[in-house]
DNA sequence: GTTAGCACTCACCGTGCATGAGTGCTAACA
DNA sequence: TGTTAGCACTCATGCACGGTGAGTGCTAAC
């Protein structure tokens, strides 16, 4: 209805005023900056409206409005605008990349920096997730004593190494075997089981080999499903002063910054991530007080076509929506490309 | 002289009581609270004495005294007093460190964790600089097409591992003659250099092959002098909330919180630490005015003898320095010994 | 040399008042 | 019936003012 339209058309002033400015809007900024062709006082009857249906709030009785969460949730599925983020941001950052193929950390670290760059909001990128990807191979090596250093090459070829201490002290021969061993058993699992086949070399192992197969066993697990490895990498933190809401407010300062340093409430952040599209978390949606008046904007990464990851932003609700979403959308597509580029295509 | 006795009394009961309340200290709070045994009116006659030697400090005329710079110096230097950091707090940390034998990235999150628990205090501990040390073994892993990953231990046993990019595919029988290469010569260069040896061996090597040992031993170069390898890592940075001179004072948070997540001033902090005992830096002592409200403390863990990195605090100048200063001490024992026990003995 | 006493300073806090941005309501207009 | 001008009203903000109290420096007496 045409009604409608005039109030959203208001709402919509109002939403991206406050955006740009943090000021409460009053009905005579949105008369004089923004042409709707109405007078101040029809506006202030709109306004009124929408304060009544939940999408503006009057900080108190005499100040202009600001818009409540169910405002920018609107805005978001029904306003929002895809923004060309400039070519030349995407040539810059596939300049980036392209001294970092392969050191996982590296890329992360940088991904995080360039969405710093670019948004000017605390930045959150999470490590990839291995736990559902298959093995390719295994390698021992002897560090001395009972301290053996496990590698682990996955299909996707991303390699994981982590240090072992053996109950006892093996010799060369033993690891070797142990690791033909592992290696043989992984091939067998990918293709057809034969049971018999898998005997005889257990069986051709001594059971001190066959000791240091459980322990190796044991490693691999907790490597591929330690929540170390789905860490979350932040970056620009001290971005939160640039704003005005935060920085004339000590207490919600703090708040946000003992939040973002918590690593488990970034994990639990990111752990309830759709996987498909850009996801956006405004205010209480996403359901963690510490970050009330923040929103999230994140999504997925892939190697493979397979989602191992998340990217995203952390902010102020009044965040600049349009540019956000499409930064991240941008950014997740340049990460799957290049990681799938260099890493990814495992046969 | 004992008249200079009685003056410094006085100052050492500003600098405790300032250090507890964060507050001016004022003649009547201490000839109350800290019996000196003389009027408050000749406690003022001394602390005009003090002020004018530069002890103390007065934020404006009708407000008692804080201490300088020099002050917290003096006291640092000549009244702090060694605390015995509780047995039970090392038979704590022992028991932490029991669990993380080997990984160096855990023991050192670990570190600063405990180092903040105990001091209330932003802790920053740099991970080990290996690049004094020698190299023991080399091993190359082959990971697909040209991308194969290099695992360097070092006498100590520290394990460092890189992926290299190459400028063409290997074969392993490839890999297997550079690693040998390599590792023969390492054991060449520790005992005595036969250049006949050398070359002989040199030769026996494809020019595929030699290529590939200029790639191998520049990755190692670099894995050797990055300051990645030298980084520092930070925990509880919010702490510093805990304290009136920041919490009412948005600014200087700012400044302290940006200070502390730029690596490049933390690794400029601690590359001037002197390699024995504790060091103490106040206020601007630290040479960064970003940290001038701040104080440093640290001090240098070692490996073998061999001083590989630094552990510390930094926080407001107005700091516990005889508790914090014990502490650093105590855990950097700690480290040293735990270090030595885990990696250390390398013959 | 020490101390009591006193005048003085100044941050801090509460109060009162003017200002102005912004509202809601009413009545007139198209 | 929707729109608008006008007006009374609200309330945060900023500022001036005065009282309070913690603390000082100085002086004079002990």
């Amino acid at each position: 209805m045409k009604d409608n339209d005039r109030k959203f058309d208001i709402l919509y002033s109002i939403i991206r005023d406050y955006i740009k400015t943090a000021e409460p809007v009053g009905s005579r900024t949105i008369e004089k900056k923004y042409n709707i062709g109405i007078s101040s006082a029809t506006i202030r009857n709109e306004m009124a409206d929408l304060e009544e249906m939940g999408y503006l709030v009057q900080p108190y009785t005499s100040a202009g409005r600001i818009p409540s969460d169910k405002a920018y949730r609107l805005y978001v599925d029904r306003f929002m605008k895809k923004v060309d983020v400039d070519s030349y941001i995407k040539e810059d950052v596939r300049n980036l990349y392209r001294q970092y193929f392969g050191e996982l950390e590296e890329v992360m670290n940088k991904t995080a920096q360039i969405l710093t760059k670019l948004t000017n909001l605390t930045s959150l990128v999470s490590t990839p997730n291995i736990s559902g990807l298959n093995i390719k191979d295994i390698h021992l090596i002897h560090i001395e004593d009972e301290r053996v250093l496990l590698v682990v090459i996955t299909e996707q070829r991303i390699v994981k190494s982590a240090e072992i201490r053996l109950s006892g002290i093996p010799t060369d021969e033993m690891l070797e075997h142990v690791a033909n061993f592992l290696n043989l058993s992984i091939k067998d699992m990918m293709t057809e089981f034969r049971a018999s086949d898998f005997a005889s070399r257990v069986d051709a192992l001594t059971p001190g080999e066959q000791k240091i197969v459980g322990e190796v066993v044991n490693t691999i697990k907790l490597i591929f499903n330690s929540e170390e490895d789905n860490r979350v990498i932040s970056n620009g933190v001290t971005e939160i002063f640039r704003y005005p809401e935060f920085r004339n407010d000590m207490d919600r300062t703090k708040r946000f910054l003992e939040a973002i340093h918590r690593k488990d409430l970034l994990s639990y952040l990111f752990s309830t991530v759709q996987d498909d599209s850009v996801s956006v978390r405004i205010g209480e949606e996403n359901g963690m007080e510490e970050l009330s008046n923040c929103s999230v904007i994140s999504a997925t990464y892939k190697i493979n076509g397979r989602p191992v990851g998340t990217i995203g932003v952390v902010g102020p609700t009044r965040m600049d929506y349009d540019y956000c979403v499409s930064v991240i959308e941008t950014l997740t597509n340049e990460l799957t490309n290049h990681l799938d580029e260099t890493i990814g295509g495992g046969k």
